[in-house]
RNA sequence: GCGCCCUUAGCUCAGUUGGAUAGAGCGUCGGACUACGAAUCCGAAGGCCAGAGGUUCAAAUCCUCUAGGGCGCGCCA
């Protein structure tokens, strides 16, 4: 087996691949010879639905029908002569011509036999395309405000994007993984606070906690290592003089916690840590500001008064009593960006009316920078921030990128459940449940794995009794255990006396039983899975991919001990066979695993439940 | 009030970016082990894809509207 595929050569086209070329020399050749108009609408290649429509179904003569005056059907008859006349290798080897004009095709089976080799050749680095070019892309996830340990919600966050890196990885794009530290502003100055009243407290002193201060434990735990350092000289100080080391000293320890966090959810590596602080304290901020000045791009003015939280707006003097209670007014003069030229809702304040720029204005400079250092970034954000990306992408267009440079995987929220029953959360009654609990709970790849067993814009219920159970209803083990069960096979094989198995074409010509055909098919589509998985930042394709698979080899399994056919027979040669498909599906479904982060056991630990 | 997300079988959800007869797990009912892991599998029942229009050869998928649920909508970050 071999590590990775080398940089620099292309893996070996998909199948699918093979079929698309072969259409497209076939168009042009029709359209060269004026048979019909050169396509613009792209041809699909899809595998049917259903098997006995073939291999794969191509929808050219009904994409093309129209351009070429005529009716589907007779186009397409046309188009399968040209078809012909271009495969030389005799790929194809049935064509028909179904439904309104669909051209199903079927490929020699060595098509498919032959591409099975590709399974041992790549081993470990099977799955891994070159359909990203390249290109550079940033991923940014978690992000979480150096305020307090990982809740469950960011673990969500922390795997989808380790995944979409991963994913984007394998499907050939130059990963940058990416997390944006908030050590600047409000929130960091409340935790400070926080450390400094505990500072006091353990100093005897009696002090009230204000309900936005940060309540948790290691709140204290801060305030206890400041005091062993610095005794008590910043007891009676003024908080001008002890924010800052405060503020810095907080940050330092729960990122460390975050880091951890991060480490027991199986997030082990970023290439770059940014701090919105030193975006400060380079410059940059101030210099994009100056830069949105001369691109004209912001301006002096008053912003619309906000509107309320529900219902119609509410009369302007009560609109007033807010702004005063945050000490500013709605008339003040702000600098203002002109994102509502670029498909925002309003212009967005990039300067505050004290003069100091805005998160925003930092933002911005921060995924402008970002840009700078690759060709498209992916932002994974909570669902709380969903409003905020029209602005983001404002900007970036603004600053004369495209909008689409940057993609925002939004992720919902995570309703945690235990035996069905909704566990209380709330950040408000401070019964926050940490992710580190849940994943010393239920491991980290049961956590994993279901933090991706939904799409990542729709809310997920995460049970945790469901979590540990050893059983089919838990995703995860249902799939480690099918992985463990072929290596169990390829064990049993071994000890048998059976030579390992390896690639050879005379063996895999005997895997002829439909569901052979249909699991060779499932391994041969892993590539394009991915890839596909890829280009749309969907890691839960692979989740769902991997239980398919499995479940059409227990399918299998099973059917055989009914049928007679077994893996292990009689005849020599398809023994070969069968036990190289199960050594290809174990490729597979590891291959899968490592792209989900999750582990791909060769036995299972614990015994069956229900001993006789 | 405005924006974004969601609405598919009794429940929880997929649906390959617009393809043929809409799938899976759980649950219910009925079955399958004297040999490769029954921690598994097979079968049955279960659907107006929230509703109404539109776009086209073709719509769960795209557009508009309506109804429900969620998240947002500050000179916070």
């Amino acid at each position: 087996m071999r590590p990775a595929a080398a940089p620099g050569i292309p893996p070996p086209p998909m199948i699918r691949d093979l079929v698309r070329d072969l259409f497209e020399k076939a168009l042009a050749r029709g359209a060269a010879a004026g048979r019909w108009p050169a396509a613009s609408i792209p041809v699909t290649v899809e595998p049917p639905r259903d098997p006995r429509h073939g291999d794969f179904a191509v929808n050219a003569a009904l994409v093309l029908s129209k351009a070429a005056g005529k009716p589907p059907r007779e186009l397409a008859a046309s188009i399968v002569e040209e078809l012909r006349a271009v495969d030389a290798d005799g790929a194809v080897a049935s064509v028909e011509i179904a439904g309104p004009g669909f051209i199903n095709l079927r490929l020699a089976a060595d098509v498919w036999f032959r591409g099975l080799a590709e399974v041992e050749r790549q081993g470990a680095a099977f799955g891994r395309t070159g359909a990203g070019k390249g290109k550079r892309v940033n991923v940014e996830f978690v992000s979480a405000n150096p305020t307090g340990p990982m809740h469950v919600g960011h673990g969500r966050n922390a795997v989808t994007g380790d995944v979409v890196a991963r994913l984007l990885d394998w499907s050939g794009h130059a990963v940058t993984r990416e997390y944006y530290v908030n050590d600047f502003g409000a929130q960091v100055q409340t935790l400070a606070r926080s450390v400094h009243l505990r500072y006091q407290e353990l100093h005897g002193r009696q002090v009230v906690f204000p309900p936005k201060g940060y309540p948790g434990e290691y709140v204290v735990d801060i305030a206890r290592a400041v005091k062993a350092a610095d005794g008590d000289r910043w007891l009676d100080a003024p908080e001008s003089s002890w924010l800052a080391p405060f503020r810095d000293r907080a940050v330092e320890h729960v990122l460390g916690m975050i880091r951890e966090d991060l480490e027991a959810i199986g997030v082990g590596r970023y290439d770059v840590w940014s701090s919105e602080k030193a975006l400060y304290q380079s410059g940059a901020v101030e210099r994009f500001l100056a830069e949105l000045t001369a691109k004209d791009l912001v301006y002096v003015g008053k912003l619309p008064p906000p509107r309320s939280k529900k219902g119609a707006p509410p009369p302007p003097a009560h609109v007033a009593a807010i702004a005063d209670e945050e000490g500013m007014t709605a008339a003040d003069d702000l600098t203002l960006f002109r994102s509502s030229q670029y498909g925002d809702e309003v212009d967005r304040p990039v300067k505050k009316a004290d003069g100091t720029p805005t998160y925003f204005c930092a933002d911005i400079a921060y995924h402008w920078q970002k840009r700078q250092r690759a060709d498209k970034l992916v932002d994974v954000l909570g669902a709380d921030h969903g409003g905020y990306v029209p602005r983001l992408k404002a900007a970036l267009q603004a600053l004369g990128h495209q909008r689409d440079d940057l993609h925002v995987v939004l992720i919902q929220m995570v309703n945690l459940t235990r035996g069905g029953e909704a566990v209380k959360m709330g950040k408000r009654s401070g019964n926050v449940v940490w992710l580190r609990e849940v994943v010393d709970e239920v491991g980290r790849d049961a956590a994993r794995y279901l933090f991706l067993t939904r799409r990542a814009d729709a809310q997920l219920d995460f049970d945790l009794d469901l979590a540990k159970q050893q059983t089919l209803d838990n995703p995860v083990f249902y799939v480690q255990y099918g992985h463990a069960r072929i290596a169990s096979i390829l064990r049993r094989a071994a000890e048998a006396g059976i030579a390992a198995p390896r690639y050879d074409l005379e063996a895999v010509r005997r895997l002829a039983l439909p569901e052979e055909q249909d699991l060779l098919r499932r391994v041969l589509s892993f590539p394009e899975l991915l890839a596909g998985a890829a280009l749309a930042f969907e890691p839960h394709r692979v989740a769902y991919f991997l239980q398919e698979t499995i479940a059409a080899f227990h399918s299998y399994y099973t059917g055989g001990k009914r049928t007679g056919e077994r893996v292990i027979g009689p005849d020599p040669v398809t023994t070969a066979g069968r036990l190289y498909l199960c050594k290809a599906l174990q490729q597979v479904l590891a291959n899968g695993l490592a792209v989900l982060g999750v582990a791909a056991p060769e036995r299972m630990e614990s015994a069956p439940v229900d001993e006789e």
